[in-house]
RNA sequence: GGAGAGAUGGCAGAGCGGUUGAAUGCACUGGUCUUGAAAACCAGCAAGGGUGAAUAACCCUUCCAGGGUUCGAAUCCCUGUCUCUCCGCCA
């Protein structure tokens, strides 16, 4: 969230920062409220002051054995003043709460002003698309083909949106894992964690999947938790009410989870195969960094993600989403967006962001700053390294032959005892 | 699932319903001493929030969480969560 008493002292300026990113901030509400909390809690706090002086006072009195009848009658109705006062300012309070949990955050300046994906700023590409001198089939096509790849079974088990991979496939994308944990351990210095695929609230709105977003997550109402929509979530809330030791900063975290999405409000896109699935796994980086450094963390994490489609030769593009299409928690996104010869288009496989202190204010996610000597919030950030499905799906429509069959990429060959052809 | 014990500051660990935001030790910070360091000694050392121009002053809240009793709760009562021990079950 974004701090409150920034947005007290600089309403309008907030409202204003908002719009872009297409939300409508109402000052009015908010500047009754705030008001009304004002006169409530001074109000709230000068009776608790003069309880706990009256309180003392009977104290010390009944030390000396002096008679406290007296003060007693004085005070009898003084609870009912301070709960009724309290009971008014927890309701104010729990209101603003409500509306400052779902302002989101701010774009940094450096973010173009947008409506909608339309509006993203391509930055870089790298690669080049495959020459491919035959009509390449798409990765449903190749999988059915090599009967590895089932999404009528998946239907069948679970539901649409849900696939079984089989053999060499399955092989692969087990492959691709390994290769994208080994990387970002041995080559970009991250630590390996492995989490919790099922999370509690007070985690959810930490990341800040809630309250907001409660339709796009699979819940299990009966025990309060929520199946993880990313890693993100479990991960980054490791920090959640905690104050970390400089000397452990910046925290670099990967981590391997399946991630389980409802996709409500996207029905009828991406119907066919892998690209949109209700669980699919990620190799997820985050990290927690001094707020001074975040800007260069967010850089390095995407050189990061970009890393791995380097090393598997696939051709992608990096766009910085605009204002309009940025997340609900992010001051900044890259999406690195990978080719797809079979839609003759690039298509998101890793989105890395900087959330400032958005989500550390939220889950009060600090650090001991040396120099002060007091706990500041810190910064976090993350970013796919990669999709894992997606990744699978690009490998195989970038590197099919005309007989439908996939040629392993160099890198990926030791995870796959030695293979070099899937088919 | 059954029985029991517990949750206090960065850590360890006291705490009778009353001037306890909390003894003590360790750690940490500053100082004295020392050529320097160690030791010793002295001092400091929780977080969040409000009023406010304030990095002034004053005040409020917080001893797992949420309720309750009371003029007053770390301390008493209820509920929940988590941890530990024993039994059962189990990958």
């Amino acid at each position: 969230m974004i701090d409150p008493q920034y947005l007290r002292s600089n309403l309008d300026a907030v409202a204003e920062a908002l719009l872009p990113c297409g939300y409508k901030l109402d000052k009015e509400t908010f500047n009754a409220l705030e008001q009304e909390r004002k006169t409530l809690q001074v109000e709230t706090q000068a009776l608790q002051q003069e309880r706990n002086a009256r309180s003392k006072a009977i104290g010390q009195a009944k030390a000396k054995g002096e008679d406290v009848g007296s003060i007693l009658a004085e005070v009898a109705d003084m609870g009912d003043r301070l709960k009724q006062s309290e009971t008014k300012l927890d309701d104010v309070q729990s209101k603003l709460n409500v509306i400052i949990m779902e302002i989101p955050n701010l774009a940094h300046e450096s973010v173009p002003v947008g409506q909608s994906e339309d509006d993203n700023l391509e930055i870089r590409r790298w690669g080049e698309k495959p020459e491919l001198d035959f009509e390449p089939k798409d990765h449903v096509d190749l999988g059915e083909k090599l009967e590895q790849m089932d999404f009528e079974t998946g239907a069948k088990i679970a539901s649409s949106r849900f696939v079984v991979m089989k053999g060499q496939i399955a092989q692969l994308h087990r492959a691709l894992v390994q290769f994208m944990l080994n990387t970002h351990t041995v080559d970009h210095n991250y630590t390996e964690v492995n989490v919790p695929f099922i999370v509690n609230a007070d985690s959810m709105r930490g990341t800040g999947q809630l309250p907001k977003f409660e339709e796009d997550l699979f819940a299990i109402p009966d025990h309060g938790l929520y199946l993880i929509p990313t890693a993100e979530v479990p991960v980054t809330n490791i920090a959640r009410n905690e104050i970390i030791d400089h000397i452990d900063m910046p925290v670099r975290y990967v981590c391997h989870t399946p991630c389980f999405r409802s996709e409500a409000g996207s029905y009828g896109r991406d119907t066919r195969g892998m690209i949109r699935q209700h669980q699919f796994e990620k190799v997820e980086l985050v990290q927690m960094v001094r707020p001074e450094e975040s800007w260069q963390a967010l850089e390095d994490l995407t050189s990061h993600a970009e890393a791995i489609l380097q090393k598997l030769g696939l051709h992608y593009r990096v766009v910085t989403l605009c204002t309009g299409d940025l997340g609900f928690s992010a001051a900044k996104t890259y999406d690195i967006e990978v080719w797809l010869p079979s839609q003759e288009t690039f298509r998101e496989i890793s989105s890395c962001s900087n959330f400032e202190d958005f989500q550390a204010r939220r889950m009060k996610a600090r650090w001991r700053n040396p120099e002060t000597g007091k706990p500041e919030l810190l910064h976090t950030l993350n970013g796919s390294g990669l999709a894992v499905g997606r990744t699978l799906l690009a490998v195989m429509e970038n590197y099919q032959d005309a007989d439908g069959k996939i040629h392993i990429p160099e890198v990926l060959q030791p995870y796959m005892g030695g293979q070099k052809l899937i088919g």
